[in-house]
DNA sequence: ATCCGATCGTTGACTTGTCACCTACATCCT
DNA sequence: AGGATGTAGGTGACAAGTCAACGATCGGAT
């Protein structure tokens, strides 16, 4: 014998619907856009962005996976298909026999100086300059208080 | 020439990076409760919860493709792998000779009777009440105008 | 009636992400 | 040292989505 399900209002409803509408819809829009400007999918795009980050263009792969918060094993397939690409590749790190640097190529370095300032104008265009600032303010601690929940809950 | 780009302020960038960072966590924790608990994908929950929303549990698939703002061939292979775990069947329209319906069959009623209230309790667990009323209006709000933006802009 | 463009839906090839599992190395403890 | 345990990373099978192309049908204009 369950309780009746806290449903839903409205209001709820919006919200989590306005979410995953804007999602689907931005970031296929950003997505496709960069792909079809820079010849980069988003997912190269970042690791390319976080390798540019590190001053030599170099980060040992758990360091990638921590920051961009993904699985492992994407990341290792992410890689091994940007080093079929030539825009970045792998090396042994000395200090952790176990560990892999990755490194970014001049291709690489080539590929997201071309894209960056078309893909900063997109998210301008379609996800910044439409909000004021103080709602771009009141999403980002939207946001940030949806990732500590996520962090206090274990499930 | 190019000029030089407009690059994001930290408040702009934190906005974006918290929208990222906000779906990848959170589409994801709720994807993997929703398999686990009820083994749907969260593709196969929304469709089903449309077609639940018939009286008589069919829709044409255009009708879904609309609502769901799916493209075509995607709703096509979903709706086979769905038919392939009888959560529900293709029939023919009668009025249209190029239509198909989608109707959902009582094993995929009972799916969805048993996945909703577990699923929405995640959803509010992790969206919906971290957040004051105030927040979840103002999100709706910032999502509608985002959504208006992109229908908006030809690209 | 027929022709033509638009719409409906499917398919196959390809890309991406997930899961479960595996190996190799590191670390810690006695 | 030796063994347990944990961590770094890769692999293969699979689920899911995109894209381009296709066949079939509809509908309006001629």
């Amino acid at each position: 014998m369950k309780e009746t399900p806290r449903w839903l209002t409205p209001a709820e409803r919006d919200g989590w619907r306005g979410l995953t509408r804007m999602w689907e819809r931005l970031s296929g829009r950003v997505a496709r856009h960069l792909q079809s400007e820079s010849s980069l999918s988003t997912a190269e795009y970042t690791v390319l962005v976080h390798l540019t980050d590190a001053p030599d263009g170099r980060r040992r792969t758990a360091d990638l996976v921590g920051s961009l918060e993904w699985e492992k094993s994407r990341m290792s397939h992410q890689v091994s298909r940007m080093m079929k690409r030539g825009l970045v590749v792998r090396e042994e790190c000395p200090q952790d026999g176990r560990g892999a640097v990755v490194v970014i190529t001049p291709a690489g370095r080539d590929a997201i100086a071309a894209a960056a300032p078309r893909h900063v104008e997109a998210v301008r265009r379609l996800f910044v300059d439409p909000l004021t600032p103080e709602q771009l303010r009141a999403f980002a601690r939207i946001a940030n208080r949806v990732l500590e929940q996520l962090d206090e809950r274990p499930m």
